[in-house]
DNA sequence: TATTGACCTTGAGCTACTTCAGGTCGGTAT
DNA sequence: ATACCGACCTGAAGTAGCTCAAGGTCAATA
Protein backbone atom coordinates (compact mmCIF):
# COMPACT_ATOMS: atom_id res chain seq x y z
CA UNK A 1 0.00 0.00 0.00
CA UNK A 2 0.92 3.46 -0.23
CA UNK A 3 2.20 5.95 2.75
CA UNK A 4 -0.97 7.64 2.83
CA UNK A 5 -2.07 4.32 3.89
CA UNK A 6 -0.03 3.11 6.00
CA UNK A 7 -0.27 6.91 7.36
CA UNK A 8 -4.35 6.48 8.42
CA UNK A 9 -3.61 2.85 9.34
CA UNK A 10 -0.64 3.53 11.70
CA UNK A 11 -1.41 6.79 13.04
CA UNK A 12 1.66 8.59 12.23
CA UNK A 13 1.57 11.26 9.81
CA UNK A 14 3.14 10.44 6.51
CA UNK A 15 6.29 12.73 7.43
CA UNK A 16 6.94 11.35 10.25
CA UNK A 17 7.20 7.74 8.44
CA UNK A 18 9.47 9.48 6.13
CA UNK A 19 11.32 10.65 8.91
CA UNK A 20 11.65 7.16 10.70
CA UNK A 21 12.28 5.92 7.46
CA UNK A 22 15.13 8.14 6.93
CA UNK A 23 16.27 7.48 11.01
CA UNK A 24 16.89 3.51 9.96
CA UNK A 25 14.01 2.99 12.35
CA UNK A 26 11.50 1.32 9.64
CA UNK A 27 13.84 -1.60 7.83
CA UNK A 28 12.83 -2.95 4.07
CA UNK A 29 10.26 -0.56 2.35
CA UNK A 30 10.11 -1.83 -1.11
CA UNK A 31 10.02 0.98 -3.86
CA UNK A 32 7.43 0.61 -6.60
CA UNK A 33 8.97 1.45 -10.42
CA UNK A 34 7.73 4.90 -10.12
CA UNK A 35 9.93 5.21 -6.90
CA UNK A 36 6.71 5.63 -4.54
CA UNK A 37 6.81 3.47 -1.34
CA UNK A 38 5.56 0.28 -1.07
CA UNK A 39 4.64 -0.71 2.25
CA UNK A 40 3.55 -4.38 3.17
CA UNK A 41 1.69 -5.23 6.29
CA UNK A 42 4.25 -6.12 8.30
CA UNK A 43 5.90 -2.42 7.54
CA UNK A 44 2.53 -1.13 9.13
CA UNK A 45 2.15 -3.32 11.93
CA UNK A 46 5.53 -1.90 12.86
CA UNK A 47 4.71 1.46 12.13
CA UNK A 48 1.75 0.82 14.27
CA UNK A 49 3.91 -0.25 17.43
CA UNK A 50 5.97 2.28 17.18
CA UNK A 51 3.06 4.74 17.04
CA UNK A 52 1.91 3.74 20.22
CA UNK A 53 5.51 3.27 21.73
CA UNK A 54 6.53 7.10 20.89
CA UNK A 55 2.66 8.39 21.84
CA UNK A 56 3.11 6.68 25.33
CA UNK A 57 6.20 7.71 25.87
CA UNK A 58 9.05 5.91 24.71
CA UNK A 59 12.21 8.43 24.08
CA UNK A 60 13.54 7.96 20.98
CA UNK A 61 16.66 6.90 21.63
CA UNK A 62 15.18 3.66 23.11
CA UNK A 63 13.07 3.38 20.03
CA UNK A 64 16.08 3.80 18.05
CA UNK A 65 17.77 0.16 20.07
CA UNK A 66 14.35 -1.62 19.59
CA UNK A 67 14.51 -1.10 16.39
CA UNK A 68 17.78 -1.87 15.87
CA UNK A 69 17.05 -5.22 17.52
CA UNK A 70 14.12 -5.63 15.09
CA UNK A 71 16.09 -5.46 12.25
CA UNK A 72 18.76 -8.11 13.18
CA UNK A 73 15.93 -10.74 13.39
CA UNK A 74 14.54 -13.17 16.11
CA UNK A 75 17.67 -14.01 17.64
CA UNK A 76 17.19 -10.29 19.75
CA UNK A 77 13.80 -11.14 21.11
CA UNK A 78 14.80 -11.50 24.77
CA UNK A 79 15.85 -8.20 24.38
CA UNK A 80 12.99 -6.51 22.67
CA UNK A 81 10.88 -8.43 25.19
CA UNK A 82 13.04 -6.53 27.87
CA UNK A 83 12.62 -2.89 26.32
CA UNK A 84 8.28 -3.60 25.86
CA UNK A 85 8.18 -5.10 29.55
CA UNK A 86 10.36 -2.31 30.77
CA UNK A 87 7.68 0.20 28.87
CA UNK A 88 5.14 -1.38 30.18
CA UNK A 89 5.68 -0.46 33.92
CA UNK A 90 6.69 3.56 32.53
CA UNK A 91 2.78 3.00 31.48
CA UNK A 92 1.85 2.36 34.91
CA UNK A 93 4.15 5.46 35.85
CA UNK A 94 1.94 7.80 33.75
CA UNK A 95 -1.48 6.38 34.59
CA UNK A 96 -0.17 7.72 38.47
CA UNK A 97 0.76 10.91 37.09
CA UNK A 98 -2.73 11.59 35.06
CA UNK A 99 -4.49 10.48 38.39
CA UNK A 100 -2.43 12.73 40.29
CA UNK A 101 -3.29 16.06 37.64
CA UNK A 102 -6.76 14.95 37.62
CA UNK A 103 -6.96 15.48 41.10
CA UNK A 104 -4.94 18.51 40.96
CA UNK A 105 -7.58 19.80 38.33
CA UNK A 106 -10.41 18.73 40.25
CA UNK A 107 -9.22 20.93 43.13
CA UNK A 108 -8.55 23.29 41.08
CA UNK A 109 -12.21 23.98 39.30
CA UNK A 110 -13.87 23.76 42.89
CA UNK A 111 -12.32 26.74 44.00
CA UNK A 112 -13.14 28.06 40.60
CA UNK A 113 -16.74 27.18 41.08
CA UNK A 114 -16.22 28.86 44.76
CA UNK A 115 -14.98 31.89 43.58
CA UNK A 116 -17.89 31.97 41.10
CA UNK A 117 -20.98 31.67 43.20
CA UNK B 1 12.61 30.61 48.51
CA UNK B 2 15.29 30.66 46.57
CA UNK B 3 15.17 28.89 42.90
CA UNK B 4 16.33 25.87 44.01
CA UNK B 5 14.18 25.27 46.82
CA UNK B 6 11.30 26.64 43.98
CA UNK B 7 12.28 23.72 41.56
CA UNK B 8 12.50 20.56 43.88
CA UNK B 9 8.71 21.79 44.92
CA UNK B 10 7.05 22.07 41.91
CA UNK B 11 8.41 19.58 39.95
CA UNK B 12 10.15 21.89 37.25
CA UNK B 13 14.34 22.26 36.62
CA UNK B 14 16.27 25.28 37.53
CA UNK B 15 16.33 25.97 33.70
CA UNK B 16 12.94 25.34 32.74
CA UNK B 17 11.96 27.85 35.51
CA UNK B 18 13.80 30.81 34.36
CA UNK B 19 12.64 29.33 30.90
CA UNK B 20 9.38 29.75 31.90
CA UNK B 21 9.51 33.29 33.71
CA UNK B 22 11.46 34.14 30.78
CA UNK B 23 8.46 33.10 28.57
CA UNK B 24 5.94 35.29 30.59
CA UNK B 25 4.71 32.35 32.12
CA UNK B 26 5.30 33.31 35.73
CA UNK B 27 4.19 36.98 36.41
CA UNK B 28 5.31 38.93 39.45
CA UNK B 29 8.55 36.89 40.53
CA UNK B 30 10.47 38.95 43.02
CA UNK B 31 14.06 39.81 43.35
CA UNK B 32 16.58 40.00 46.62
CA UNK B 33 18.97 42.66 46.69
CA UNK B 34 21.49 40.56 45.26
CA UNK B 35 19.37 39.89 42.25
CA UNK B 36 18.27 36.52 43.09
CA UNK B 37 15.17 35.27 42.69
CA UNK B 38 12.21 35.13 45.62
CA UNK B 39 9.88 33.02 45.24
CA UNK B 40 6.42 33.14 47.68
CA UNK B 41 4.44 30.37 47.93
CA UNK B 42 1.85 31.32 45.39
CA UNK B 43 4.59 31.26 42.30
CA UNK B 44 5.58 27.64 43.66
CA UNK B 45 1.77 26.52 43.59
CA UNK B 46 1.89 28.06 40.04
CA UNK B 47 4.81 26.60 38.78
CA UNK B 48 3.65 23.00 40.45
CA UNK B 49 0.26 23.15 38.57
CA UNK B 50 2.53 24.29 35.37
CA UNK B 51 4.70 21.27 35.77
CA UNK B 52 1.52 18.83 35.88
CA UNK B 53 -0.52 20.96 32.92
CA UNK B 54 2.85 20.68 30.30
CA UNK B 55 3.73 16.65 31.79
CA UNK B 56 0.39 15.20 30.97
CA UNK B 57 0.72 17.11 27.63
CA UNK B 58 -0.75 20.28 27.55
CA UNK B 59 0.73 22.38 24.58
CA UNK B 60 2.72 25.53 25.49
CA UNK B 61 0.47 27.57 23.63
CA UNK B 62 -2.49 26.67 25.72
CA UNK B 63 -0.33 26.96 28.60
CA UNK B 64 1.07 30.72 27.82
CA UNK B 65 -3.23 31.68 27.30
CA UNK B 66 -3.89 30.06 30.14
CA UNK B 67 -1.15 32.13 32.02
CA UNK B 68 -1.97 35.10 29.97
CA UNK B 69 -5.18 34.86 31.87
CA UNK B 70 -3.52 34.06 35.40
CA UNK B 71 -1.74 37.24 34.99
CA UNK B 72 -5.03 39.29 34.46
CA UNK B 73 -6.62 38.12 37.79
CA UNK B 74 -9.33 36.92 38.80
CA UNK B 75 -12.03 38.22 36.72
CA UNK B 76 -10.48 35.57 33.57
CA UNK B 77 -11.77 33.07 36.04
CA UNK B 78 -14.31 31.28 33.90
CA UNK B 79 -12.06 31.38 30.54
CA UNK B 80 -9.17 29.58 33.04
CA UNK B 81 -11.86 27.30 34.16
CA UNK B 82 -12.88 26.57 30.66
CA UNK B 83 -9.25 25.49 29.90
CA UNK B 84 -8.66 23.21 33.00
CA UNK B 85 -12.13 21.79 31.84
CA UNK B 86 -11.06 20.64 28.54
CA UNK B 87 -7.53 19.52 29.66
CA UNK B 88 -9.06 17.00 32.27
CA UNK B 89 -11.37 15.61 29.06
CA UNK B 90 -7.59 15.33 27.39
CA UNK B 91 -6.10 12.93 30.22
CA UNK B 92 -9.58 11.12 29.94
CA UNK B 93 -8.17 9.91 26.26
CA UNK B 94 -4.69 9.60 27.51
CA UNK B 95 -5.63 7.15 29.52
CA UNK B 96 -7.65 4.92 27.02
CA UNK B 97 -4.22 5.42 24.59
CA UNK B 98 -2.34 3.72 28.01
CA UNK B 99 -4.93 1.51 28.19
CA UNK B 100 -4.65 0.36 24.52
CA UNK B 101 -0.77 0.35 24.07
CA UNK B 102 -1.12 -1.81 27.45
CA UNK B 103 -3.07 -4.17 25.58
CA UNK B 104 -0.85 -4.12 22.57
CA UNK B 105 2.17 -4.60 24.49
CA UNK B 106 0.29 -7.96 26.33
CA UNK B 107 -0.75 -9.29 23.09
CA UNK B 108 3.18 -8.52 21.61
CA UNK B 109 4.78 -9.82 24.60
CA UNK B 110 2.57 -12.95 24.69
CA UNK B 111 3.65 -13.54 20.90
CA UNK B 112 7.34 -13.37 22.00
CA UNK B 113 6.73 -15.56 24.70
CA UNK B 114 5.36 -18.31 22.39
CA UNK B 115 8.45 -17.99 20.01
CA UNK B 116 10.59 -18.48 22.99
CA UNK B 117 9.30 -21.95 24.02
C1' DT C 1 42.54 35.54 51.89
C1' DA C 2 41.08 32.38 48.98
C1' DT C 3 37.95 29.31 47.50
C1' DT C 4 33.53 27.11 47.31
C1' DG C 5 28.77 26.92 45.96
C1' DA C 6 24.40 28.84 44.62
C1' DC C 7 22.88 32.10 41.98
C1' DC C 8 22.89 35.35 37.71
C1' DT C 9 22.77 36.37 32.21
C1' DT C 10 23.36 35.55 27.42
C1' DG C 11 23.55 32.65 23.74
C1' DA C 12 24.22 28.41 21.51
C1' DG C 13 22.80 23.49 20.95
C1' DC C 14 19.64 19.68 20.94
C1' DT C 15 15.51 16.46 19.93
C1' DA C 16 11.86 15.10 17.34
C1' DC C 17 9.51 16.40 14.37
C1' DT C 18 7.16 19.73 10.75
C1' DT C 19 6.97 22.60 6.96
C1' DC C 20 8.55 24.32 2.66
C1' DA C 21 10.32 24.67 -2.04
C1' DG C 22 10.76 22.56 -6.11
C1' DG C 23 10.16 18.52 -9.07
C1' DT C 24 8.06 13.76 -11.00
C1' DC C 25 4.39 10.89 -12.32
C1' DG C 26 -0.31 8.92 -13.62
C1' DG C 27 -4.92 9.94 -14.53
C1' DT C 28 -8.78 12.82 -15.94
C1' DA C 29 -11.04 16.99 -18.27
C1' DT C 30 -10.91 20.26 -22.50
C1' DA D 1 -2.90 16.50 -27.46
C1' DT D 2 -2.33 19.13 -23.63
C1' DA D 3 -3.40 21.20 -19.53
C1' DC D 4 -4.26 20.41 -14.95
C1' DC D 5 -4.71 17.90 -10.60
C1' DG D 6 -3.46 15.21 -6.59
C1' DA D 7 -0.30 12.14 -4.50
C1' DC D 8 4.14 11.19 -4.33
C1' DC D 9 9.40 12.35 -4.15
C1' DT D 10 13.90 14.85 -2.06
C1' DG D 11 16.66 18.00 0.60
C1' DA D 12 16.78 21.94 3.39
C1' DA D 13 15.07 25.08 6.62
C1' DG D 14 12.01 26.08 10.55
C1' DT D 15 9.77 25.18 15.23
C1' DA D 16 8.81 23.81 20.17
C1' DG D 17 10.46 23.25 24.39
C1' DC D 18 13.82 22.85 26.66
C1' DT D 19 19.06 22.17 28.08
C1' DC D 20 23.72 23.24 28.55
C1' DA D 21 28.04 26.08 28.53
C1' DA D 22 30.68 30.19 29.42
C1' DG D 23 31.65 33.76 32.16
C1' DG D 24 30.42 36.74 36.17
C1' DT D 25 28.45 38.20 41.12
C1' DC D 26 28.09 37.49 45.86
C1' DA D 27 28.01 35.32 50.75
C1' DA D 28 29.85 32.22 53.55
C1' DT D 29 33.25 29.14 55.03
C1' DA D 30 38.39 27.04 55.56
Amino acid sequence: MRISEAASRSGLKIDTIRYYEAEGLVPDVARGTDGQRCFSKENVDWLTLLYWLRETGMPMKVLRQFAALYAQGDSTIPDRKHILSAHSKLLAKRRDDLDRCDAILARKLEIYEEYLR
